[in-house]
DNA sequence: ATTTTATGTCAGTCATGTTGACTTATCTAT
DNA sequence: ATAGATAAGTCAACATGACTGACATAAAAT
């Protein structure tokens, strides 16, 4: 049961590369955020409203009830984000037109333009990282982040 | 400049490559903090309280404004946590033997026990993701992150 | 003896999450 | 046609974890 304890274990398995992980996850996760919040930060905004604004701009026309599955949020929460961001014009409300009752959501022009901007500096952070790592790393980092998320958030990623 | 538009651009720069790492890294890191912030909840911590006993338990004896570094927080954010996880006994100060000012943390054998635990539940989604993903990509994942981080923060994984 | 440093504290604010209760409009099924 | 379910929104209260600014104490360094 416990890979600790036995001899066989693979090197990559280890106690200290799995706490490895979890630190290299820390850091890389707090600099690869850090540029957008200080961006956000130039128009009152925070990590939440990048969150909309990116999953807005990645499927143009989503509900809120789906957007609220991928953010595992409550309403609550988003009502709050997604209130400002369409009262300040950073994205648009229409009536669906099946279902009238819900409201699909899209980024204005101006909601486009940030998104483009919160894009283009964690383009910059990946390219970079990705260049000095090589074809072959970045196979590798994909499929251990899709194997460490849940499955059936997996799919997004299938091509 | 934009390598964007230059038809030479490598495949896994092209720009839904980097969306995909974007999402990639929102879903991972959410389902990878999941766990333990559950673990956490059971004794009224959060996932603030996660990182001063990692980084204490990692580096015994580190001083206050050490641990400030690593975490970039202000002492007053730190304060609040650092001060329950003391009074509830996670964790033990002792005066630095050289200066006196400093506060030695260190685990106490309930801080050690809530280490394991969290450690626990982090180390088995790390290793059935590696697992999944095998040897090579694991050295891929490394280096990606590596590379995603500060660089003065990449010294803490030099071997 | 003075200044700097390490740590801690008080007070107030902000962003982002939560729960619970309730409303309105609209769709679905009997 | 009506009853119930669903999509979305709102009000209120609260918790967490970040922030700024001001100030205090003890010990080290100059």
């Amino acid at each position: 049961m416990t890979d600790i304890k036995s001899g066989t274990n693979p090197l990559f398995l280890r106690t200290d590369e799995i706490m490895q992980a979890i630190e290299l996850l820390f850091f890389a996760y707090r600099d690869f955020t850090g540029e957008p919040d200080e961006l956000l930060a130039e128009y009152n905004f925070g990590r939440a409203h990048h969150r909309v604004i990116h999953f807005v701009g990645r499927h143009p026309g989503i509900t809120v009830s789906e957007l609220l599955l991928i953010l595992r949020i409550t309403k609550q929460s988003l009502s709050r984000v997604l209130g400002q961001l369409v009262r300040e014009g950073f994205i648009r409300q229409t009536p669906g037109p099946v279902d009238r009752r819900q409201r699909l959501l899209k980024l204005t022009a101006k909601g486009q333009e940030l998104d483009d901007k919160l894009f283009e500096v964690q383009r910059q952070r990946i390219v970079r990282a990705y260049k000095e790592s090589g074809a072959e790393a970045v196979a590798g980092f994909r499929s251990v982040l899709l194997n460490m998320m849940e499955e059936n958030d997996r799919q997004r990623f299938s091509r």
